[in-house]
DNA sequence: TATTGTTATACTCTATAACTATA
DNA sequence: TATAGTTATAGAGTATAACAATA
């Protein structure tokens, strides 16, 4: 590691790994049109389709929410009663703890939460440009970058 | 309804494709993290530095503004009120157009850009777990998944 | 006393529609 | 007529602070 680099890099990075952070931006933008558009076509903002998403996975407290969202827990109130008021969603008690209320994804709700992961195209579009071997390569990469809390990550 | 059509790839993609999505789904995550913080510290929302991002490359008439940003041109409108009322960004006429109103970023508004870019950990962090060899990897196999036009939007 | 969820408030972002001034 | 920018409006997300119920 070169003697100046934590506070150097940031302000004048090498070329590369300029253009690859540029190239990650190009990849954020497109991953959250795609994802607003598929959300959109189930009358969804994208906040909800994350929290639907999340809540589809597995009934979580709406605390945890929160702090899975990372927002103030207070936001989560609306984004769940937008939800539930749709039946996409509902809060049930926790017999542990009187004061939690655990949201659960629905029956309808999870189907929706199915058929919103199958819209996003992301999946298709551009890995479909990089052969198996290349998206291993990416793969490992990635992980490398994120660490191993990223694989953990995967639902 | 039962979901045994396999008509797209999306609704089960082979589990190398979900897994390098899953990924980005994390860089995403991440990236936009470290943007919102970046722009928190100088008291500017994530939209407000885009759009400052944005005309510190280039000073950019308000209806194409709305066009990088993907919204409505009359949001704009009020994002560039905020930056302007804080003096990092101005609105110029276009001699040639006189319905035309250019935005330009200020001095400072160059300033706060580049301290803004500066903040940016996402350089140091997560590519600095890879060799520069690898970033090379990396930036040729996003190169060929994003296509041509990703290596023109780089500023 | 501390914590969970909610309410109340204020601000920003967003899309839609109507308006103005130019072209 | 068409276009650029704005205004007006309404809905949603966000943080902050204060509150009730429960621990």
């Amino acid at each position: 590691m070169a003697a100046e680099s934590r506070t150097t890099h940031a302000l004048t990075p090498d070329p590369l790994t300029r253009e690859v952070v540029d190239l990650f931006g190009t990849v954020v933008a497109r991953f959250h049109e795609e994802y607003e558009l598929a959300a959109s076509e189930h009358q969804l903002t994208g906040a909800q389709a994350r929290v639907l998403a999340l809540l589809a996975r597995e009934p979580t407290p709406m605390r945890q929410v929160a702090r899975q969202l990372k927002c103030e827990p207070s936001n989560v109130t609306g984004i769940v009663d937008r939800l539930e008021s749709r039946g996409l969603v509902e809060r049930r008690a926790d017999p542990a703890d009187r004061r939690v209320k655990v949201a659960a994804a629905t029956e309808q709700g999870r189907t929706t939460a199915a058929q919103l992961r199958g819209g996003l195209d992301f999946a298709g579009a551009p890995l479909a440009e990089l052969t198996p071997a290349e998206r291993t390569l990416l793969r490992d990469l990635l992980r490398r970058m994120l660490g191993d809390d990223a694989v953990t990550e995967t639902p």
